[in-house]
DNA sequence: GAATGTGAATTTATTCACAGCA
DNA sequence: TGCTGTGAATAAATTCACATTC
């Protein structure tokens, strides 16, 4: 499953990237466009030519020069790349206003991420349904991946107890290798799983410090 | 409202980490810690202590040498950085599972972000409240922000939409200046308009890519 | 002729290391 | 002595610019 090309010698400010530009590659795809340069592609999402080919170079050779990329291909070669060419299976872990949203959002399921599973502590939500995911009790996390392997873990539970749930979903007999942290507190993880935080006030606070000139 | 130091000068990766460093912080004073020195906060949010005296060093001299920094005087000052010694006013554009979900959200009125109205073109849920946010319709836009100032949009339309929502938002009879955008597509906006973008399903891909190893 | 792929140059961000002050 | 504040050094990311290939 893995590439030939070294992950550690990615840039981390790659790999969003792809991101972006395979969702406007698919854009372009649905809208009939066989080829694209680095240069339009640049402009449509408004960055730099030699930014996109560089990011590419880092995962293999995908274009033709005189001609450009071949967006299915392209489209295929970043999947792999970003490892899309699999399914992943995530729990969502607190069912609040926000993981039952996220439970219910058809985004994820579209890109091959499969909610397997929803976990609270409050006995006021244990058994109700979201979208695909049934809330289990929390004490029921090591038995469920006892038979179901999970790779994501979604943490929407208030920020006191992020870190002792990451604490929990990563013990080696969970083995979550992967944690997208909702809560507001930067959490620590081993050095083997990768954490990435999405953290709604701070962007607030980011508009707020670009608003406030005079 | 504005303070002395040019914003210009301030790398935009320092305002992310000030948020970072204000929630540490209040913690910090909740429980009773009065002075800090880098170092110690430093170990707690897993940076290098270097990184945080520059970033508090773009907006004055807030420590004592051979002592730290006072906690109190700290938070106060990285709050006047980021702008949040007022209050914002905030409209959300969208009423799905995510925008109400937002609307519900405690974590953002905590930070003196203030939720003034709702808007969706669907009747099905128009006239409907969530938290503080009652629905408008879109068609009410104009004439809401005529009565009402405001500063911050959050944008959770479809992808499809999101665009030409923007467009309308940044309108100069709206003059909306801050947008924080959940739509999964790179929108365009004015250069007076900041805008930031939330997108869950490329966070993902974030963590398959690190997943994805043999 | 046109556009890639990539070393080199540049810019930006991080970290070091130390002078200076309480 | 201990810790800040900051120039200087280093590292990382971006952009340039051009040789290379179709």
């Amino acid at each position: 499953m893995a590439r030939a090309y070294d992950k550690g010698m990615v840039p981390a400010v790659t790999v969003p990237r792809l991101a972006l530009y395979l969702r406007k590659l698919r854009e372009l795809q649905a809208r009939g466009v066989r080829t694209i340069s680095s240069q339009d592609l640049a402009d449509k999402i408004d960055l730099n030519a030699a930014q996109i080919r560089k990011d590419f170079s880092y995962f293999g050779e995908f274009g033709v020069r005189g001609v450009g990329y071949d967006v299915p291909r392209l489209i295929d070669e970043i999947m792999k790349s970003l490892g899309l060419n699999r399914s992943w299976s995530v729990i969502i872990v607190g069912a609040g206003l926000l993981g039952t949203a996220l439970a219910r959002y058809k985004g994820f399921s579209e890109q091959g991420f499969r909610l397997v599973g929803m976990f609270d502590s409050s006995p006021k939500v244990i058994g109700k349904s979201y979208g695909p995911g049934k809330v289990r009790a929390m004490s029921e996390l090591e038995q469920f991946t006892r038979e179901e392997a999970v790779d994501i873990a979604i943490i929407t539970v208030p920020a006191h107890a992020a870190q002792a749930t990451i604490d929990r979903i990563v013990a080696p007999n969970i083995g979550v290798k992967a944690v997208l942290n909702f809560a507001p507190v930067k959490v620590f993880a081993p050095k083997d799983v990768v954490v990435r935080q999405v953290d709604l006030s701070s962007e607030l606070m980011f508009l707020s410090f670009y608003l406030d000139r005079e």
